[in-house]
DNA sequence: GGCCAGGCCCCAG
DNA sequence: CTGGGGCATGGC
């Protein structure tokens, strides 16, 4: 297949820091790049591919927004800021399935990245389907008669009452794309497990609301650090964004 | 081996 | 409305 010039799209950011930057946990590492089952297929990803536009990469990566210009209007607002920018490049904020996205965020509650994605690899292993090399996150129907202790056999711990009550909720849940933002926060917030900050990520990561500004244990400690007496409009209209900037650059910064 | 993790629930004040 | 203990588990 010819490739036209101008259907296609070089990846002019760095996928190992956005893949990696804890805004989703389904892609891992292998000799080419990284590789995930999305959109019901095996996706492989290398730094020097390209994207087709209007393909389905395209879009899960974001590549129509114009992350070089909200990175330099970022770099702006605040040295530590620029600093940040200056050291992660373009960091992209992924379309990612909206589902996927909600159990993922419940099951990053008190936990961390490496032990969240290996429930979400276990969640996928033993319901979803198999396809080329890999699993299917699985379906709220392909969830539907999960017991809570078949997910604590799975090593949920706590959140396995709250992934059910998840489940049960899931024709409201997948409904949130055609309300608004407050709306879906209010949705959210009502089933178990998901309060203030894993709605922020839900509305972030799986609605794409780029004003959400979720504050998790990093964000607390950079924005008590280094933005005294500020909130999460200090950083507007560049919330979501800016906030990923923040998160990574702390958690490579803190000490101790 | 103890502290911590992309928090929230629940219950006291 | 705010504060703090408890929660399952395993990474480091």
């Amino acid at each position: 297949m010819e490739k036209i010039p101008g259907e296609y799209c070089r990846l002019n950011f760095d996928i190992g820091t956005t893949l990696n930057c804890g805004e989703c946990f389904c892609w891992r590492p292998d000799e080419t790049g990284y590789h995930a089952v999305l959109g019901g297929k095996m996706r492989h990803l290398s730094q020097n591919d390209t994207v087709e536009k209007g393909s389905f990469l395209f879009h899960y990566l974001d590549m129509a927004y114009d992350y070089e210009g909200a990175m330099q209007e970022i770099a702006a607002m605040d040295p530590l800021l620029q600093q940040a920018v200056a050291e992660q490049g373009p960091l992209h904020l992924l379309n990612q399935d909206l589902w996927e996205t909600i159990i993922g965020f419940i099951l990053s509650q008190n936990n961390n990245i490496k032990r969240i994605m290996g429930l979400y690899d276990a969640l996928s292993c033993s319901y979803g389907t198999a396809v080329d090399g890999g699993y299917t996150f699985p379906t709220p129907s392909q969830m539907q008669s999960v017991t809570e202790a078949e997910l604590r056999a799975l090593r949920l711990g706590f959140r396995a009452g709250y992934v059910l009550d998840a489940i049960q909720r899931s024709d409201e849940l997948l409904s949130l794309k055609e309300k608004s933002f407050a709306e879906a926060d209010a949705v959210l917030q009502k089933t178990k497990g998901i309060g203030p900050k894993v709605s922020a990520c839900i509305r972030l990561f799986g609605l794409h609301d780029l004003s959400s500004f979720p504050q998790d244990v990093w964000i607390k400690r950079v924005m008590s650090e280094h933005f005294q007496g500020k909130d999460e409009t200090f950083f507007a209209p560049y919330q979501g964004l800016a906030q990923q900037y923040l998160f990574t650059w702390i958690r490579q910064h803190y000490q101790r």
